[in-house]
DNA sequence: CCTCTTTAGATATCTAGACGAGTAGCCGAG
DNA sequence: CTCGGCTACTCGTCTAGATATCTAAAGAGG
Protein backbone atom coordinates (compact mmCIF):
# COMPACT_ATOMS: atom_id res chain seq x y z
CA UNK A 1 0.00 0.00 0.00
CA UNK A 2 1.16 3.50 -1.23
CA UNK A 3 2.05 6.02 2.09
CA UNK A 4 -0.66 7.85 0.27
CA UNK A 5 -0.81 10.16 3.71
CA UNK A 6 2.57 11.66 3.40
CA UNK A 7 0.87 13.42 0.19
CA UNK A 8 -2.87 13.85 0.22
CA UNK A 9 -4.75 14.86 3.52
CA UNK A 10 -7.65 13.87 5.38
CA UNK A 11 -11.04 14.57 4.75
CA UNK A 12 -12.96 17.08 6.90
CA UNK A 13 -16.14 15.65 7.87
CA UNK A 14 -17.75 19.24 9.65
CA UNK A 15 -16.70 20.83 6.10
CA UNK A 16 -19.97 21.48 4.17
CA UNK A 17 -18.17 21.16 1.15
CA UNK A 18 -19.06 18.04 -0.43
CA UNK A 19 -16.86 15.24 0.36
CA UNK A 20 -15.67 14.64 -3.90
CA UNK A 21 -14.89 18.16 -4.09
CA UNK A 22 -12.28 18.04 -1.25
CA UNK A 23 -10.64 15.07 -2.54
CA UNK A 24 -10.60 17.34 -6.07
CA UNK A 25 -9.02 19.79 -4.43
CA UNK A 26 -6.55 17.49 -2.71
CA UNK A 27 -5.49 16.11 -5.87
CA UNK A 28 -5.31 19.65 -7.72
CA UNK A 29 -3.77 20.89 -4.94
CA UNK A 30 -1.07 17.94 -5.11
CA UNK A 31 -0.62 17.92 -8.57
CA UNK A 32 -0.13 22.13 -8.86
CA UNK A 33 3.14 21.78 -6.11
CA UNK A 34 4.44 18.93 -7.66
CA UNK A 35 3.81 16.39 -5.94
CA UNK A 36 2.64 14.62 -8.49
CA UNK A 37 4.19 15.32 -11.54
CA UNK A 38 3.32 15.37 -15.70
CA UNK A 39 2.61 11.88 -16.81
CA UNK A 40 3.07 10.33 -13.39
CA UNK A 41 -0.35 8.36 -12.33
CA UNK A 42 -2.32 9.19 -9.54
CA UNK A 43 -2.85 6.91 -6.74
CA UNK A 44 -5.53 4.20 -8.12
CA UNK A 45 -9.15 4.71 -7.60
CA UNK A 46 -9.13 1.70 -5.37
CA UNK A 47 -6.21 3.56 -2.82
CA UNK A 48 -8.49 6.28 -2.41
CA UNK A 49 -10.94 4.19 -1.35
CA UNK A 50 -9.13 2.65 1.09
CA UNK A 51 -7.79 6.19 1.81
CA UNK A 52 -10.43 8.50 2.64
CA UNK A 53 -13.23 5.45 3.15
CA UNK A 54 -15.49 6.51 1.11
CA UNK A 55 -17.21 4.79 -1.89
CA UNK A 56 -15.63 4.38 -5.07
CA UNK A 57 -18.59 6.45 -7.03
CA UNK A 58 -17.29 9.32 -5.03
CA UNK A 59 -13.92 8.75 -5.86
CA UNK A 60 -14.16 8.73 -9.56
CA UNK A 61 -16.68 11.87 -8.73
CA UNK A 62 -13.63 13.65 -7.91
CA UNK A 63 -11.78 12.56 -10.72
CA UNK A 64 -14.47 13.38 -13.39
CA UNK A 65 -13.99 17.13 -12.03
CA UNK A 66 -10.14 17.04 -11.96
CA UNK A 67 -11.08 15.35 -16.01
CA UNK A 68 -13.13 18.50 -16.45
CA UNK A 69 -10.69 20.67 -15.76
CA UNK A 70 -8.26 19.24 -18.19
CA UNK A 71 -5.94 18.80 -15.60
CA UNK A 72 -5.89 14.33 -15.48
CA UNK A 73 -6.83 11.88 -17.99
CA UNK A 74 -7.59 8.26 -17.12
CA UNK A 75 -6.04 5.20 -19.17
CA UNK A 76 -8.75 2.31 -19.20
CA UNK A 77 -6.69 -0.79 -17.43
CA UNK A 78 -3.45 1.78 -16.43
CA UNK A 79 -4.82 4.42 -14.03
CA UNK A 80 -5.71 8.22 -14.34
CA UNK A 81 -2.43 10.66 -15.03
CA UNK A 82 -1.71 13.88 -14.75
CA UNK A 83 -2.02 15.66 -18.14
CA UNK A 84 0.87 16.23 -20.18
CA UNK A 85 1.39 19.86 -21.74
CA UNK A 86 1.91 19.48 -25.12
CA UNK A 87 4.70 21.80 -26.70
CA UNK A 88 2.85 24.98 -27.71
CA UNK A 89 2.52 26.02 -31.18
CA UNK A 90 3.28 30.03 -31.14
CA UNK A 91 1.28 32.06 -34.07
CA UNK A 92 2.71 35.10 -34.95
CA UNK A 93 0.85 37.89 -36.43
CA UNK A 94 3.20 38.36 -39.39
CA UNK A 95 2.77 34.91 -40.22
CA UNK A 96 1.50 35.85 -43.40
CA UNK A 97 3.83 38.55 -44.56
CA UNK A 98 4.45 38.69 -47.78
CA UNK A 99 8.29 37.61 -47.36
CA UNK A 100 7.26 34.16 -46.36
CA UNK A 101 5.22 33.84 -49.32
CA UNK A 102 7.88 35.29 -51.73
CA UNK A 103 9.86 32.21 -50.25
CA UNK A 104 7.59 30.06 -51.13
CA UNK A 105 6.92 28.40 -47.66
CA UNK A 106 3.22 28.27 -46.54
CA UNK A 107 1.85 29.78 -43.02
CA UNK A 108 1.22 26.48 -41.36
CA UNK A 109 4.82 24.97 -42.52
CA UNK A 110 7.33 28.34 -41.55
CA UNK A 111 5.71 28.10 -38.19
CA UNK A 112 6.28 24.69 -37.69
CA UNK A 113 9.91 24.95 -38.52
CA UNK A 114 10.16 27.70 -36.15
CA UNK A 115 8.69 25.36 -33.05
CA UNK A 116 11.35 22.67 -34.61
CA UNK A 117 8.28 20.04 -35.07
CA UNK A 118 7.37 17.52 -38.15
CA UNK A 119 4.57 19.18 -39.66
CA UNK A 120 1.87 17.40 -42.11
CA UNK A 121 -1.35 17.70 -43.80
CA UNK A 122 -4.28 15.64 -43.83
CA UNK A 123 -8.01 15.05 -45.07
CA UNK A 124 -7.58 17.25 -47.45
CA UNK A 125 -10.70 18.16 -49.43
CA UNK A 126 -11.61 20.41 -51.94
CA UNK A 127 -15.82 20.94 -53.19
CA UNK A 128 -17.39 23.28 -54.72
CA UNK A 129 -20.37 24.07 -52.24
CA UNK A 130 -23.11 26.67 -52.00
CA UNK A 131 -21.99 28.78 -48.63
CA UNK A 132 -23.77 29.21 -45.29
CA UNK A 133 -25.21 32.28 -44.37
CA UNK A 134 -22.18 33.50 -42.21
CA UNK A 135 -19.29 33.16 -44.71
CA UNK A 136 -21.87 34.52 -47.52
CA UNK A 137 -21.97 37.54 -45.80
CA UNK A 138 -18.60 37.35 -44.94
CA UNK A 139 -17.25 37.46 -48.49
CA UNK A 140 -19.97 39.88 -49.63
CA UNK A 141 -23.20 38.13 -50.46
CA UNK A 142 -21.22 35.64 -52.14
CA UNK A 143 -22.89 31.72 -52.13
CA UNK A 144 -21.12 29.94 -54.73
CA UNK A 145 -17.40 29.09 -53.16
CA UNK A 146 -14.90 26.82 -53.42
CA UNK A 147 -14.19 25.27 -50.11
CA UNK A 148 -10.97 23.85 -49.38
CA UNK A 149 -10.78 21.43 -46.24
CA UNK A 150 -7.56 20.24 -44.28
CA UNK A 151 -6.21 19.08 -40.99
CA UNK A 152 -3.04 20.19 -39.90
CA UNK A 153 -0.83 17.82 -37.49
CA UNK A 154 2.52 17.82 -35.41
CA UNK A 155 4.65 15.36 -34.99
CA UNK A 156 1.33 13.03 -35.66
CA UNK A 157 -1.02 14.40 -33.19
CA UNK A 158 -4.00 16.57 -35.14
CA UNK A 159 -3.85 19.97 -33.86
CA UNK A 160 -6.10 22.28 -36.11
CA UNK A 161 -8.88 22.13 -38.97
CA UNK A 162 -9.22 24.62 -41.24
CA UNK A 163 -11.70 24.96 -44.29
CA UNK A 164 -10.84 28.00 -46.47
CA UNK A 165 -13.70 29.14 -48.50
CA UNK A 166 -12.97 31.17 -52.32
CA UNK A 167 -15.37 32.76 -53.98
CA UNK A 168 -15.81 30.47 -57.04
CA UNK A 169 -15.44 33.45 -59.68
CA UNK A 170 -12.08 33.72 -58.44
CA UNK A 171 -11.38 30.31 -57.97
CA UNK A 172 -13.06 28.08 -60.18
CA UNK A 173 -10.31 26.48 -62.56
CA UNK A 174 -7.24 28.31 -61.18
CA UNK A 175 -4.27 26.10 -59.09
CA UNK A 176 -6.10 27.32 -55.98
CA UNK A 177 -8.46 24.20 -56.71
CA UNK A 178 -5.97 22.11 -57.20
CA UNK A 179 -4.81 19.73 -54.17
CA UNK A 180 -1.71 21.61 -54.26
CA UNK A 181 -1.69 25.13 -54.81
CA UNK A 182 1.58 25.29 -55.66
CA UNK A 183 4.56 27.23 -53.74
CA UNK A 184 3.37 30.07 -51.05
CA UNK A 185 -0.30 28.68 -50.78
CA UNK A 186 -3.71 29.94 -51.78
CA UNK A 187 -2.56 34.01 -50.56
CA UNK A 188 0.31 33.51 -53.12
CA UNK A 189 -2.29 32.36 -56.10
CA UNK A 190 -4.84 34.87 -55.36
CA UNK A 191 -1.99 37.60 -55.18
CA UNK A 192 -0.87 36.53 -58.95
CA UNK A 193 -4.38 36.31 -60.09
CA UNK A 194 -4.31 40.36 -59.66
CA UNK A 195 -5.75 40.14 -55.89
CA UNK A 196 -2.78 42.08 -54.15
CA UNK A 197 -3.74 41.15 -50.61
CA UNK A 198 -4.15 44.21 -48.47
CA UNK A 199 -5.11 43.30 -45.03
CA UNK A 200 -6.45 40.29 -42.77
CA UNK A 201 -8.98 40.39 -40.21
CA UNK A 202 -9.00 37.76 -37.74
CA UNK A 203 -11.98 37.31 -35.02
CA UNK A 204 -11.50 34.78 -32.41
CA UNK A 205 -13.85 32.78 -29.83
CA UNK A 206 -12.98 29.90 -27.66
CA UNK A 207 -15.61 27.27 -26.18
CA UNK A 208 -16.04 23.51 -25.50
CA UNK A 209 -15.60 21.72 -28.47
CA UNK A 210 -18.41 19.54 -29.81
CA UNK A 211 -18.81 16.12 -30.37
CA UNK A 212 -17.28 16.11 -33.80
CA UNK A 213 -14.29 18.30 -33.08
CA UNK A 214 -13.61 16.23 -30.30
CA UNK A 215 -13.11 13.38 -32.77
CA UNK A 216 -11.51 15.22 -35.16
CA UNK A 217 -8.75 16.90 -33.27
CA UNK A 218 -8.70 13.96 -30.67
CA UNK A 219 -9.05 16.17 -28.05
CA UNK A 220 -8.38 15.29 -24.32
CA UNK A 221 -11.68 16.11 -22.09
CA UNK A 222 -11.65 19.25 -21.18
CA UNK A 223 -9.80 20.76 -24.04
CA UNK A 224 -11.08 23.75 -24.72
CA UNK A 225 -11.26 25.20 -28.75
CA UNK A 226 -10.10 28.01 -29.92
CA UNK A 227 -12.31 29.23 -32.82
CA UNK A 228 -10.33 31.37 -35.19
CA UNK A 229 -12.28 33.43 -38.35
CA UNK A 230 -9.73 34.91 -40.98
CA UNK A 231 -11.30 37.16 -43.68
CA UNK A 232 -8.61 38.92 -46.19
CA UNK A 233 -9.17 41.43 -48.09
CA UNK A 234 -7.59 42.92 -51.67
CA UNK A 235 -6.33 46.28 -51.99
CA UNK A 236 -10.01 47.06 -53.47
CA UNK A 237 -11.31 45.70 -50.02
CA UNK A 238 -13.09 42.80 -51.59
CA UNK A 239 -12.97 39.90 -49.03
CA UNK A 240 -11.31 37.06 -51.20
CA UNK A 241 -11.17 34.75 -48.61
CA UNK A 242 -12.93 33.40 -45.28
CA UNK A 243 -10.42 30.78 -43.16
CA UNK A 244 -12.33 28.63 -40.58
CA UNK A 245 -10.29 27.97 -38.32
CA UNK A 246 -10.79 25.23 -35.48
CA UNK A 247 -7.49 24.64 -33.26
CA UNK A 248 -6.69 22.85 -30.18
CA UNK A 249 -6.21 25.48 -27.53
CA UNK A 250 -3.90 23.82 -25.82
CA UNK A 251 -1.44 23.09 -28.18
CA UNK A 252 -1.30 26.94 -29.62
CA UNK A 253 -0.61 30.85 -28.51
CA UNK A 254 -1.38 33.21 -30.52
CA UNK A 255 0.24 36.58 -30.43
CA UNK A 256 -0.62 39.73 -32.18
CA UNK A 257 0.94 43.41 -32.53
CA UNK A 258 -0.79 46.26 -32.40
CA UNK A 259 0.24 49.68 -33.41
CA UNK A 260 -0.37 52.15 -30.30
CA UNK A 261 -1.94 55.01 -33.06
CA UNK B 1 -46.52 12.98 -18.11
CA UNK B 2 -44.32 14.92 -20.32
CA UNK B 3 -44.93 13.53 -23.79
CA UNK B 4 -41.21 12.80 -24.20
CA UNK B 5 -41.46 10.36 -27.20
CA UNK B 6 -42.11 13.38 -29.11
CA UNK B 7 -38.78 14.98 -28.33
CA UNK B 8 -36.86 12.12 -27.41
CA UNK B 9 -36.11 8.80 -29.53
CA UNK B 10 -35.29 5.18 -27.52
CA UNK B 11 -31.86 3.58 -26.49
CA UNK B 12 -30.50 1.42 -28.55
CA UNK B 13 -29.81 -1.80 -26.60
CA UNK B 14 -27.90 -3.43 -29.14
CA UNK B 15 -24.96 -0.66 -29.66
CA UNK B 16 -21.63 -0.73 -28.09
CA UNK B 17 -22.23 3.13 -27.18
CA UNK B 18 -22.65 3.47 -23.36
CA UNK B 19 -26.58 4.18 -22.32
CA UNK B 20 -25.67 7.40 -20.59
CA UNK B 21 -23.57 8.64 -23.68
CA UNK B 22 -26.81 7.56 -25.93
CA UNK B 23 -28.81 9.58 -23.97
CA UNK B 24 -26.82 13.19 -24.10
CA UNK B 25 -26.39 12.47 -27.81
CA UNK B 26 -30.47 12.46 -27.68
CA UNK B 27 -30.85 15.71 -25.81
CA UNK B 28 -27.59 17.30 -27.60
CA UNK B 29 -29.29 16.13 -30.81
CA UNK B 30 -32.58 18.13 -29.18
CA UNK B 31 -30.54 20.64 -28.14
CA UNK B 32 -28.79 21.64 -31.25
CA UNK B 33 -32.57 21.09 -32.96
CA UNK B 34 -34.20 23.60 -31.50
CA UNK B 35 -36.37 21.23 -29.82
CA UNK B 36 -34.98 22.76 -26.26
CA UNK B 37 -34.94 26.31 -26.68
CA UNK B 38 -32.44 28.67 -24.80
CA UNK B 39 -33.37 28.98 -21.07
CA UNK B 40 -35.77 26.47 -21.63
CA UNK B 41 -36.30 22.85 -18.19
CA UNK B 42 -35.06 19.89 -19.73
CA UNK B 43 -37.13 17.22 -18.38
CA UNK B 44 -36.30 16.32 -14.95
CA UNK B 45 -34.11 13.83 -13.89
CA UNK B 46 -37.32 11.44 -12.77
CA UNK B 47 -38.72 11.97 -15.94
CA UNK B 48 -35.68 10.79 -17.82
CA UNK B 49 -35.25 7.64 -15.98
CA UNK B 50 -38.98 6.93 -16.34
CA UNK B 51 -38.78 7.19 -19.91
CA UNK B 52 -35.85 5.38 -20.47
CA UNK B 53 -36.12 2.86 -17.97
CA UNK B 54 -32.30 3.17 -16.52
CA UNK B 55 -30.90 4.19 -13.11
CA UNK B 56 -31.15 8.00 -12.06
CA UNK B 57 -27.34 7.57 -11.57
CA UNK B 58 -26.84 6.57 -15.61
CA UNK B 59 -29.13 10.26 -16.31
CA UNK B 60 -27.40 12.29 -14.29
CA UNK B 61 -24.23 10.96 -15.65
CA UNK B 62 -25.50 12.22 -19.02
CA UNK B 63 -26.04 15.44 -17.57
CA UNK B 64 -22.86 15.98 -16.25
CA UNK B 65 -21.63 15.16 -19.82
CA UNK B 66 -23.72 18.02 -21.00
CA UNK B 67 -22.73 20.03 -18.49
CA UNK B 68 -19.58 19.58 -18.83
CA UNK B 69 -19.75 20.79 -22.36
CA UNK B 70 -21.23 23.95 -21.56
CA UNK B 71 -24.40 23.38 -23.29
CA UNK B 72 -26.61 23.11 -19.99
CA UNK B 73 -27.03 23.93 -16.33
CA UNK B 74 -28.41 22.52 -13.54
CA UNK B 75 -30.28 24.58 -10.91
CA UNK B 76 -30.65 23.14 -7.40
CA UNK B 77 -33.98 22.39 -6.54
CA UNK B 78 -35.58 23.35 -10.46
CA UNK B 79 -34.21 21.86 -13.41
CA UNK B 80 -31.63 21.65 -15.75
CA UNK B 81 -31.79 24.12 -18.30
CA UNK B 82 -30.19 24.96 -21.70
CA UNK B 83 -28.00 27.39 -21.17
CA UNK B 84 -28.30 30.50 -23.06
CA UNK B 85 -25.55 32.62 -24.99
CA UNK B 86 -24.64 35.25 -23.19
CA UNK B 87 -23.84 38.74 -25.55
CA UNK B 88 -20.61 38.79 -26.67
CA UNK B 89 -18.58 41.56 -26.50
CA UNK B 90 -16.38 42.42 -29.33
CA UNK B 91 -12.70 43.62 -29.10
CA UNK B 92 -11.49 45.07 -31.50
CA UNK B 93 -7.58 46.08 -32.37
CA UNK B 94 -8.05 49.25 -32.60
CA UNK B 95 -9.64 49.49 -28.52
CA UNK B 96 -5.82 51.53 -27.54
CA UNK B 97 -5.98 53.29 -30.29
CA UNK B 98 -4.49 57.40 -29.19
CA UNK B 99 -7.82 59.02 -30.64
CA UNK B 100 -10.01 57.11 -27.53
CA UNK B 101 -7.57 58.14 -25.10
CA UNK B 102 -7.75 61.82 -25.88
CA UNK B 103 -11.49 61.46 -25.64
CA UNK B 104 -10.55 60.63 -22.13
CA UNK B 105 -11.96 57.16 -22.65
CA UNK B 106 -10.75 53.83 -21.56
CA UNK B 107 -10.80 51.10 -23.56
CA UNK B 108 -13.15 48.91 -21.42
CA UNK B 109 -15.85 51.90 -21.65
CA UNK B 110 -14.97 52.69 -24.88
CA UNK B 111 -16.18 49.27 -25.58
CA UNK B 112 -19.20 48.52 -23.47
CA UNK B 113 -20.45 51.68 -25.08
CA UNK B 114 -20.68 50.16 -28.52
CA UNK B 115 -22.02 46.73 -27.03
CA UNK B 116 -24.99 48.86 -25.27
CA UNK B 117 -24.35 47.59 -22.09
CA UNK B 118 -24.38 48.65 -18.76
CA UNK B 119 -19.82 48.07 -17.50
CA UNK B 120 -19.07 48.12 -13.81
CA UNK B 121 -15.68 48.16 -12.25
CA UNK B 122 -15.12 45.85 -9.18
CA UNK B 123 -12.57 45.16 -6.64
CA UNK B 124 -9.84 47.85 -7.44
CA UNK B 125 -6.56 46.59 -5.36
CA UNK B 126 -3.70 48.56 -5.81
CA UNK B 127 0.21 47.18 -4.56
CA UNK B 128 3.79 47.21 -4.83
CA UNK B 129 4.76 43.97 -5.09
CA UNK B 130 7.78 41.63 -6.28
CA UNK B 131 6.91 40.50 -9.68
CA UNK B 132 6.81 36.75 -10.19
CA UNK B 133 9.19 35.14 -12.88
CA UNK B 134 7.35 35.78 -16.05
CA UNK B 135 5.87 38.91 -15.40
CA UNK B 136 9.17 40.26 -14.41
CA UNK B 137 11.10 39.00 -17.92
CA UNK B 138 8.52 40.34 -19.80
CA UNK B 139 8.81 43.66 -18.21
CA UNK B 140 12.91 43.55 -18.77
CA UNK B 141 14.24 41.77 -15.71
CA UNK B 142 12.17 44.66 -13.45
CA UNK B 143 11.12 43.18 -10.57
CA UNK B 144 9.37 45.97 -8.46
CA UNK B 145 6.38 46.63 -9.86
CA UNK B 146 3.08 48.49 -9.10
CA UNK B 147 0.36 45.91 -10.00
CA UNK B 148 -3.39 47.38 -10.61
CA UNK B 149 -6.06 44.22 -10.07
CA UNK B 150 -9.35 45.29 -10.97
CA UNK B 151 -12.85 43.36 -12.05
CA UNK B 152 -15.05 44.73 -14.75
CA UNK B 153 -18.55 43.46 -14.96
CA UNK B 154 -20.89 44.16 -17.60
CA UNK B 155 -24.88 44.51 -16.53
CA UNK B 156 -23.81 43.00 -13.43
CA UNK B 157 -22.45 40.66 -14.57
CA UNK B 158 -18.07 39.07 -13.97
CA UNK B 159 -16.66 39.27 -17.71
CA UNK B 160 -13.26 40.17 -17.01
CA UNK B 161 -10.38 40.13 -14.41
CA UNK B 162 -6.93 41.70 -15.07
CA UNK B 163 -3.48 42.94 -13.31
CA UNK B 164 -1.68 45.91 -14.97
CA UNK B 165 2.02 45.36 -13.99
CA UNK B 166 3.93 48.69 -14.03
CA UNK B 167 7.87 49.39 -13.26
CA UNK B 168 7.79 51.02 -9.71
CA UNK B 169 10.65 53.65 -11.15
CA UNK B 170 8.06 54.55 -13.56
CA UNK B 171 4.66 54.50 -11.73
CA UNK B 172 5.18 55.48 -8.08
CA UNK B 173 4.16 58.79 -6.78
CA UNK B 174 2.38 59.29 -10.34
CA UNK B 175 -1.72 59.23 -10.75
CA UNK B 176 -1.25 55.84 -11.93
CA UNK B 177 -0.80 54.74 -7.96
CA UNK B 178 -4.06 56.37 -8.01
CA UNK B 179 -7.47 54.14 -7.48
CA UNK B 180 -8.69 56.52 -10.29
CA UNK B 181 -5.96 57.11 -12.90
CA UNK B 182 -7.59 60.27 -14.08
CA UNK B 183 -8.88 60.37 -18.41
CA UNK B 184 -7.79 58.35 -21.09
CA UNK B 185 -6.40 55.58 -18.22
CA UNK B 186 -2.68 54.80 -17.51
CA UNK B 187 -2.29 54.55 -20.89
CA UNK B 188 -2.69 58.52 -21.04
CA UNK B 189 -0.52 59.16 -17.67
CA UNK B 190 2.03 56.83 -19.05
CA UNK B 191 2.61 59.40 -21.94
CA UNK B 192 2.46 62.50 -19.98
CA UNK B 193 4.87 60.69 -18.14
CA UNK B 194 7.44 61.00 -21.15
CA UNK B 195 6.91 57.44 -22.25
CA UNK B 196 4.82 57.62 -25.73
CA UNK B 197 3.43 54.52 -26.37
CA UNK B 198 4.81 52.62 -29.72
CA UNK B 199 2.74 49.35 -30.22
CA UNK B 200 1.12 46.63 -28.27
CA UNK B 201 2.04 42.70 -28.16
CA UNK B 202 -0.89 40.44 -27.13
CA UNK B 203 -0.40 36.77 -26.11
CA UNK B 204 -3.48 34.72 -26.19
CA UNK B 205 -4.43 31.24 -24.77
CA UNK B 206 -7.56 29.57 -23.92
CA UNK B 207 -7.80 26.83 -20.89
CA UNK B 208 -10.34 25.54 -18.89
CA UNK B 209 -10.27 28.02 -15.73
CA UNK B 210 -8.87 27.21 -12.27
CA UNK B 211 -11.34 26.73 -9.32
CA UNK B 212 -10.41 30.49 -8.12
CA UNK B 213 -11.35 31.90 -11.50
CA UNK B 214 -14.26 29.94 -11.68
CA UNK B 215 -14.94 31.97 -8.53
CA UNK B 216 -14.15 35.58 -9.48
CA UNK B 217 -15.89 35.10 -12.71
CA UNK B 218 -18.88 33.32 -11.77
CA UNK B 219 -18.53 30.98 -14.72
CA UNK B 220 -20.73 28.28 -15.59
CA UNK B 221 -19.54 24.41 -15.85
CA UNK B 222 -17.78 24.25 -19.09
CA UNK B 223 -17.11 27.60 -19.97
CA UNK B 224 -13.41 27.87 -20.90
CA UNK B 225 -11.49 31.29 -19.88
CA UNK B 226 -9.53 33.35 -22.83
CA UNK B 227 -6.14 34.25 -21.30
CA UNK B 228 -4.85 37.36 -22.55
CA UNK B 229 -0.83 38.87 -21.79
CA UNK B 230 -0.75 42.50 -23.05
CA UNK B 231 3.01 44.08 -22.87
CA UNK B 232 3.01 47.81 -24.04
CA UNK B 233 6.19 49.25 -25.60
CA UNK B 234 6.95 53.08 -25.80
CA UNK B 235 9.10 54.67 -28.35
CA UNK B 236 12.35 53.63 -26.73
CA UNK B 237 11.61 49.97 -26.95
CA UNK B 238 11.43 49.61 -23.63
CA UNK B 239 8.11 47.66 -21.81
CA UNK B 240 6.04 50.04 -19.78
CA UNK B 241 3.18 47.53 -19.11
CA UNK B 242 2.34 44.41 -18.64
CA UNK B 243 -1.11 43.31 -18.42
CA UNK B 244 -2.53 39.53 -17.35
CA UNK B 245 -6.22 39.48 -18.11
CA UNK B 246 -8.67 36.14 -17.60
CA UNK B 247 -12.07 36.49 -19.75
CA UNK B 248 -14.91 34.58 -19.60
CA UNK B 249 -14.68 32.84 -22.74
CA UNK B 250 -18.48 33.07 -23.47
CA UNK B 251 -18.43 36.73 -23.33
CA UNK B 252 -15.76 37.78 -25.54
CA UNK B 253 -15.05 37.49 -29.44
CA UNK B 254 -11.36 38.78 -30.31
CA UNK B 255 -11.09 40.90 -33.09
CA UNK B 256 -7.47 42.22 -34.98
CA UNK B 257 -6.61 43.44 -38.32
CA UNK B 258 -2.98 41.50 -39.50
CA UNK B 259 -1.56 43.66 -42.22
CA UNK B 260 -0.76 41.61 -45.17
CA UNK B 261 2.92 43.00 -45.89
C1' DC C 1 -54.10 41.04 2.87
C1' DC C 2 -49.83 39.43 4.40
C1' DT C 3 -46.80 36.01 6.56
C1' DC C 4 -45.38 31.68 7.98
C1' DT C 5 -45.61 26.69 7.42
C1' DT C 6 -46.19 22.70 4.90
C1' DT C 7 -45.48 19.87 1.09
C1' DA C 8 -44.34 18.11 -3.39
C1' DG C 9 -40.90 17.92 -6.62
C1' DA C 10 -36.45 18.96 -8.07
C1' DT C 11 -31.30 18.41 -7.84
C1' DA C 12 -26.93 17.20 -4.74
C1' DT C 13 -24.39 13.90 -2.48
C1' DC C 14 -23.13 9.37 -1.15
C1' DT C 15 -23.16 4.26 -0.52
C1' DA C 16 -22.29 -0.68 -1.67
C1' DG C 17 -22.26 -3.29 -4.67
C1' DA C 18 -22.34 -5.81 -9.73
C1' DC C 19 -20.43 -6.83 -14.16
C1' DG C 20 -17.51 -5.44 -18.28
C1' DA C 21 -13.20 -4.70 -20.42
C1' DG C 22 -8.35 -3.17 -21.12
C1' DT C 23 -3.33 -3.88 -19.33
C1' DA C 24 0.58 -6.12 -17.81
C1' DG C 25 3.12 -9.58 -15.76
C1' DC C 26 3.84 -14.34 -14.68
C1' DC C 27 4.31 -18.94 -16.03
C1' DG C 28 3.79 -23.25 -18.21
C1' DA C 29 3.24 -25.75 -22.72
C1' DG C 30 5.09 -26.43 -26.97
C1' DC D 1 12.67 -19.20 -26.72
C1' DT D 2 7.97 -18.03 -28.03
C1' DC D 3 3.22 -18.19 -27.63
C1' DG D 4 -0.87 -18.69 -25.08
C1' DG D 5 -3.55 -18.44 -21.09
C1' DC D 6 -4.23 -17.18 -16.30
C1' DT D 7 -4.63 -13.63 -12.99
C1' DA D 8 -4.42 -9.37 -10.53
C1' DC D 9 -5.24 -4.74 -11.07
C1' DT D 10 -7.09 -1.02 -13.46
C1' DC D 11 -10.87 2.08 -15.15
C1' DG D 12 -15.88 1.98 -17.42
C1' DT D 13 -20.65 1.38 -16.86
C1' DC D 14 -24.83 0.64 -14.37
C1' DT D 15 -28.08 -0.36 -10.53
C1' DA D 16 -31.05 0.71 -6.47
C1' DG D 17 -31.35 2.71 -3.12
C1' DA D 18 -30.62 6.56 1.16
C1' DT D 19 -30.40 11.26 2.94
C1' DA D 20 -29.92 16.27 2.32
C1' DT D 21 -31.05 20.65 0.41
C1' DC D 22 -33.29 23.87 -2.44
C1' DT D 23 -37.55 25.91 -4.91
C1' DA D 24 -42.09 27.09 -5.64
C1' DA D 25 -46.66 26.77 -4.82
C1' DA D 26 -50.44 25.70 -1.86
C1' DG D 27 -52.43 26.16 2.57
C1' DA D 28 -53.02 27.89 7.53
C1' DG D 29 -53.05 31.54 10.67
C1' DG D 30 -52.68 36.16 11.95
Amino acid sequence: MTSLPGVLGDLDPTSDRAVFRQIADQLRDAIAHGRFREGEKLPSEAELVEHYGVSRMTVRHSFSLLQGEGLVHAEHGKGVFVRPRPPVRRLASDRFARRHREQGRSAFLVEADTAGSHPTVDRLEIREEKAGQDIATRLGSVRRVLARRRRYLLDGRPVEFATSYLPLDIARGTPIAEPNPGPGGIYARLEELGHRLDHFEEEIRARMPTPTETKTLQLAPGVPVIHLIRTAYDTGDRAVEVCDTVMAADAYVLSYQLPAT
